[in-house]
DNA sequence: CGCTGCATTGAAATATCTCAATCAATGTGG
DNA sequence: CCACATTGATTGAGATATTTCAATGCAGCG
């Protein structure tokens, strides 16, 4: 089931079978990407969508110096480009950071498939205002907190999301992100990010892994305050209640 | 005519004489609410959708001591919780600036609306992705540029938005914003959005008003230079083409 | 007149950036 | 196997940006 991730800790129960039987009938194909590898551009016009099936990917702008910033962290189950069905055309790039899975739709094929099921059209613009609300939480992140609270940030919002989709076991975190991409994240330099990880690491919240990829959670609730983390924008189970289209 | 400005200057054509009465006539109620009045409440459940027929709006969220973090702010033609239709919750705040006028729109309404009007679904899906990518430029804004930057950006965001909406002549910006409201949607402090205002000033960008509110614009390339503004995220007319629904 | 809200200024404290360098792990060619 | 390049993490020190605290100015208003 190459879609079952979708809005798994979230919508669970909002796909019937048949909904989701479509879903999974509607991929065009199932794609593997290597890492670091940016797929879609800024501006191109664009026919398809990507689900994403395993892996991490960054959706970024980029300023006058050629420098990114980062708007948003794509993890298992996230379409990662779901808004250019409406819009056809990206504000922004898109790029993996480890190697990924994905999931390719048509949009001819997507147009089909809410035709024939209108609950999915529905559902996915959910999808796509989830991300809008991850957004806005980001906004937050960056005019509010200092360095420190805007990884910490960070690291809490891909410990739930990852949570979501069993992908994370309360402990080892494993992103393949490194020093660079948290502070391309946070509008941060790189160096000041190294200087954070250590004060980090020496309060006592997170360790670094021996292998160097991914890092230990040890203090998840005082990352959560410090950086003034409350899971509430990702809608979680419980938290929603889904309007029926007509 | 209470909704000509909705998505003006990017899909004036979109609407058809028929989607265009039926929205027109699936109006709730008109409001006017007075200056600084907070509308909806992060958490609320929600069973009705504001549209802003005139005036300026603010969507925050607040930190844990209650500093506001400003995540967009709405102008005339601009859905401000139109999100809360498919998530029936908002996780931020909404309050005026100036005084406004706001025509309601009932949930159970616009799904009338939709079930009657497909196509209207995809444009008020649009219409939020619009908004998606506003909130994606304030976190490139915030991340990416410094206090000169922000508000220097902020201002061109403002004047191109106003421009859609015929509400901007090229020189006097009319809104209702205070310096500690650009200083909370620019993650500065209102001392420091001062000094740079005065900045602005110095360097002949901008002037104030003797008798109005608002500012006078004195070198938009300027300023357009100093935000790194470029305001394709606005996709204005010319910029895109709509997805057909099925 | 004495409020009040907003704009303004100065000076010291803090946060962050930039530049320059080093270090450790890894991979590559000879 | 070694010499060497590369990549990412790390550190120090000085420069710059921004905040904070404390105070003043200025206009509208009951």
């Amino acid at each position: 089931m190459i879609t079952k991730d979708f809005l798994c800790g979230r919508l669970r129960d909002a796909l019937t079978e048949t909904e989701s039987q479509a879903l999974e009938a509607a991929v065009h194909e199932v794609i593997e990407v290597p890492a670091r590898t940016t797929l879609v551009k800024r501006g191109e016009k664009i026919d398809k969508s990507y689900y994403l099936v395993d892996g991490f990917m960054i959706r970024y702008l980029q300023d006058r110096g050629g420098y990114r910033q980062s708007a948003g962290i794509q993890v298992a189950g996230d379409w990662v480009d779901l808004h250019s069905f409406p819009m056809k055309r990206l504000d922004h790039d898109v790029a993996t950071l480890g190697p990924v899975t994905l999931a390719v739709f048509k949009h001819e094929q997507l147009e089909k498939l809410i035709g024939a099921h209108p609950r999915l059209a529905r559902i996915m613009w959910f999808s796509t205002l989830l991300d809008a609300a991850m957004h806005r939480e980001w906004v937050f992140r960056l005019g509010r907190l200092n360095a420190e609270g805007r990884i910490a940030h960070l690291i809490c919002e891909l410990a739930r999301r990852l949570e979501f989709v069993g992908r994370f076991d309360g402990e080892y975190l494993d992103v393949p992100l490194h020093q660079a991409d948290y502070a391309e994240a946070s509008g941060i330099s790189a160096i000041h990010a190294n200087r954070t990880f250590r004060l980090l690491r020496e309060r006592g919240l997170i360790a670094n892994r021996e292998d160097h990829v991914g890092l230990t959670i040890l203090d998840r609730a005082e990352l959560e305050k410090i950086g003034e983390f409350d899971g509430d924008y990702l809608y979680g189970e419980g938290q929603l209640e889904l309007s029926e289209p007509y």
